[in-house]
DNA sequence: CAAACATATGAGCAATTGCTCATATGTTCA
DNA sequence: TGAACATATGAGCAATTGCTCATATGTTTG
């Protein structure tokens, strides 16, 4: 759509033509998709869970080490992984007492970094 | 940090040796810098924002015309405008009465593609 | 200038979020 | 088995969030 056709009046136009509008939401992805891909980003959107993927991305780390690293509480940070865990963005293994944790997804790296070259400008 | 070396006690050795913890903290971008990523990535973490830059993925749009094709109230698109120009992920340019908005980051649209490689497995 | 249109914004409210506190679960070792 | 350790989890609360509603600002045109 190009933007010249608002000359007169934008949103008249706009309701004139439904069938622009399906066409553009016909390109995007579907629906239920959107809300999964903002679950998804929302766990990047606090920055405990931030600092947590950064140590993750040093190495695997149990609990009690990532809370001391972070002078943060045992439950905290436990509560915080679990989420971690639920959106599939680390793993967990056993070793005897504790349980250690790990990045589970490729792409984490590359979107702080994008993340991260954007607020730097 | 070996995770071997915490077969006998793991947080235990990490009250005793702070010096390791500093270490990793140093490895990490400044606590600063962690707190405004978040803050970025929070504006992925809305359905609604996430609609609003597919749209403008496709191309520039006034905002009576995004709310219309999102079926949403022109507050609450304005609204959600003014936090991601404040993100400085959007672009706003007048011309007589209404407003376009456009992308204003390149890694948008690498990023969102990211997450939705991510939700797809 | 007044009316119509497009957008912005402040106040208020329901829903969500991230933590704390207390307690439960699971493991090792004497 | 019981004590010590590591982690998980539920309830509850203060803070944040995303919307609505009413209204303000800014622009064009008669």
């Amino acid at each position: 759509m190009n933007p010249s056709d608002h000359d007169k009046s934008c949103c008249e136009v706009v309701a004139a033509h439904e069938n622009i509008t399906k066409e553009l939401l016909g390109k995007m992805p579907p629906e239920e998709d959107l809300y999964d891909l903002a679950d998804f980003f929302k766990v990047f959107g606090d920055s405990t869970r931030v600092k947590i993927l950064y140590l993750l991305l040093c190495s695997e780390m149990c609990v009690g080490h990532i809370a001391a690293t972070l002078g943060m509480t045992q439950s905290a940070i436990s509560h915080q992984l679990r989420f971690l865990k639920q959106m599939k963005l680390v793993a967990a293994k056993r070793e005897g007492k504790t349980i250690f944790y790990s990045l589970a997804d490729a792409h984490i790296e590359s979107i702080l970094s994008q993340g991260y070259e954007h607020i730097k400008e």
